[in-house]
DNA sequence: AACTGAGCCAACCGCCGAGAC
DNA sequence: AGTCTCGGCGGTTGGCTCAGT
């Protein structure tokens, strides 16, 4: 099935506009307004299809569309929005005045997601590579479980979260094959350098700002907020998203991250149900400005902290001491099969 | 000077939801 | 309720530019 196309495709002219095609477009405009635009092409004599029309206007011709490099700050809301809602360019777009979601979207993947990764950060999760790695030690038993990776699996593939976990897969994959310890060092001070606030999604528009070391038991669906309505409520002034702006106490995620955690066989089930209980463990006294988000996902850290059976062991050698492990152990991971 | 590969970005594609009929 | 159209969206592609060899 599927929609007819929107035009006879093979009539109308495609690839990059000319300056001529372009005054077509902004007379009709003036003249007409936006709107209705499948019947652009043919008032405006222009031999393009009205999708493409449009396009053109919103991503190139619009007025108020700023044509300059992005800023410093501009950088910031993108990189806060994105870890937000994800890949939401649009959205991200409403954000940044005279951007578009194109604009967006193609500085996202030519820029900041090299950045981003240079930094030891996963420009998918925006989690430090070493929590990932901790997570990794975490599924590391994937290979022996049988059952129960099964039922695991599944759990895991049912939450919208499901590809952050396959993409954790490949990233990993990369920080072992290109190891660079130093980035831990850098992890944790952009861990500790950045605001500790989160959102979490409740519908497709709606998102809720609350501080990570807020704890209440109230659910995620009594208020809500747009993205916009965030940004003026965020500041007075109008201000688009601000990160360091000051952020209202709102419901903590409805998810418990222990969900998530695969079954260990060589847990103990004691643990395992002290790890689901305790979900923030060690870290929640040892490394208070970690984001509530992160200690949710501390599971992994747990299990790191354990590895080290000390308490006095810093956060920093537990990783790497989780790190060397898992390096040791990855290459036979790689040869045995997930059947 | 010629070639090659990476980076960049405008444009396209296909899917989806909303609303009109 | 079902169908159709339109506009919006995110992912992908094609072609241009430029640096490196």
């Amino acid at each position: 099935m599927g929609w007819p196309p929107c035009c006879d495709k093979s009539n109308v002219k495609r690839g990059p506009w000319t300056a001529e095609e372009d005054a077509k477009i902004l007379a009709y405009v003036a003249r007409h307004g936006t709107g209705n635009w499948t019947l652009v092409p043919k008032k405006a004599g222009l031999n393009r299809c009205g999708k493409s029309c449009r396009l053109r206007w919103t991503n190139y011709l619009r007025p108020d569309l700023k044509h300059d490099t992005f800023t410093p700050q501009e950088e910031e809301i993108i990189i806060n929005v994105h870890k937000a809602i994800g890949s939401r360019w649009s959205l991200i777009a409403r954000q940044l005045p005279g951007r578009t979601d194109n604009d967006v979207k193609n500085y996202w993947n030519t820029k900041l997601r090299k950045k981003l990764s240079k930094m030891g950060i996963d420009p998918l999760t925006h989690k430090p590579f070493s929590q990932m790695l901790s997570d990794y030690g975490n599924i590391s038993s994937f290979a022996n479980v049988g059952n129960s990776f099964g039922r695991n699996i599944n759990t895991l593939m049912s939450k919208p979260e499901s590809s952050l976990v396959v993409n954790e897969f490949r990233n990993i994959n990369e920080m072992i094959l290109k190891p660079k310890p130093e980035l831990f060092q850098d992890n944790l001070r952009f861990a500790n350098n950045n605001p500790s606030w989160d959102f979490q999604v409740s519908n497709q528009e709606t998102i809720q700002p609350y501080f990570s070391t807020v704890v209440t038991s109230s659910c995620s669906s009594s208020s809500s907020s747009t993205i916009a309505q965030l940004s003026s409520s965020n500041s007075s002034s109008g201000q688009p998203f601000q990160s360091q702006a000051a952020r209202p106490a709102s419901p903590p995620s409805p998810f418990s991250w222990s969900e998530f955690l695969i079954y260990d066989p060589h847990m103990s089930m004691e643990h395992q149900q002290h790890l689901e209980l305790e979900p923030q463990g060690m870290l929640s006294s040892t490394n208070s400005t970690l984001t509530q988000h992160e200690q949710e996902n501390s599971g992994a850290y747990n299990k790191c902290a354990d590895v080290s059976s000390s308490s006095t062991i810093s956060f920093v050698d537990a990783i790497l001491s989780k790190d060397s492990e898992m390096n040791s152990q990855y290459f036979a991971l790689l040869n045995g099969s997930f059947d």
